[in-house]
DNA sequence: TTCAGGCCTGAATAGTTGTTCAGTTCTTGA
DNA sequence: TCAAGAACTGAACAACTATTCAGGCCTGAA
């Protein structure tokens, strides 16, 4: 045995690993999923097309990988902040609010994590992305229900239609385009927070 | 001039015209929107692949055309299902019970038509689906408004964001999947359309 | 019946990208 | 410094389908 992995060799393995899903992700963020394609991600992250594969066994299994690191960093805020709330109401609140504040500071990479068509088969990665981030407003909401402030309902439901509503009116292809302005914008996740909550 | 278009003529090509669009709904509503490929539909509507050539300038305008012909029947039934209702208020959940109901009853076809990943630009036949639908639940939403029903608001977001929450929830990927027995289907109409209604 | 001209056919073409792999370069331990 | 083996390269390959078009077929007017 003449070649070992050695503990720097790792760690420049894991970098380039995640250096490749850092411009997956960049490519995504600049110009939505279409824009993950193998050869311009592989040249983002200065390595060769054939490269990618050493990390990534397809484009499916990168796509995913890449929706599923989105997704953890989102459910992390919307806990976070639900977390932080002083009581159930408002952590559902809160919860709500900063999904409708991260969709629109990333419009174009939520559309692609959401619902962008993709050449490759990645809906069982979307499906859990949307698995979890529903089941965590879902607890939020039954924390509500059971502290009294909403009415008893089926939690589930009520998650995945408040996400839609979300991110239907907010990425969607009927969002105001002019969502730019700060003013604008905080209008917009007010409303449709409101909105969204009075529907629970 | 030796060869000139006769009635009859006309006719046939207009039968035929529909046989490959309804042979795309089929399929649409068969396999969603990745089993609407040229040769397949070809096949249904019983011409070569060459034929669709000759009524659809390319893949895109066939799906477009789909999306536009079953946008249509849509926006009928809403309408004739509002225009029935005794007032404002009624007429509003009249609307949004059709949509339910119609998304339930076709949701392959649902989803092909609103979000499923189609290999060819369609989003503009999409956005004007969209425009279309959610302007009439809009327009319904101000006349419930004005009627004294419901408080002011942004019509247009209210609206998207009640399109969002329906299709989410009913035909969504996170849509329970038991919605065959007819008793669940009607009450999860019922339970999404007073969430809905709720949130206005 | 004839034939001019549009209509239809379907095999061949073409463009797009994900994926592979033989050859090259780099890393390790002796 | 060297051999062994892993990692990397990038051009070639492969697969999938939309699209084309040369040739055959059908229709309509004379």
């Amino acid at each position: 045995m003449v070649y070992r992995r050695t503990h720097q060799v790792v760690k420049r393995l894991a970098a380039r690993r995640s250096a490749i899903l850092a411009a997956a992700r960049d490519a995504a963020a600049e110009g939505g999923m279409s824009a993950v394609q193998i050869a311009p991600v592989a040249i983002r992250a200065n390595v060769a097309a054939g490269t990618v594969y050493r990390y990534f066994p397809s484009k499916a299994d990168l796509i995913s990988e890449l929706i599923a690191e989105v997704s953890r960093d989102e459910l992390a805020a919307i806990r976070r902040a639900a977390d932080a709330a002083p009581g159930p109401s408002s952590a559902l609140a809160a919860a709500v609010t900063t999904v409708a504040v991260h969709v629109l500071s990333q419009r174009k990479l939520a559309w692609g994590i959401l619902a962008e068509p993709v050449d490759v088969d990645v809906s069982a990665s979307r499906l859990a992305s949307r698995r979890d981030i529903a089941g965590e407003i879902a607890s939020r909401i039954d924390a509500a229900i059971r502290a009294g402030h909403l009415p008893a309902q089926d939690t589930a439901l009520a998650a995945s239609a408040l996400l839609g509503a979300l991110h239907e009116s907010l990425v969607g292809p009927l969002a105001p385009d002019n969502l730019d302005d700060p003013g604008k914008l905080r209008d917009a996740v007010q409303t449709v927070t409101l909105l969204a909550l009075r529907a629970v």
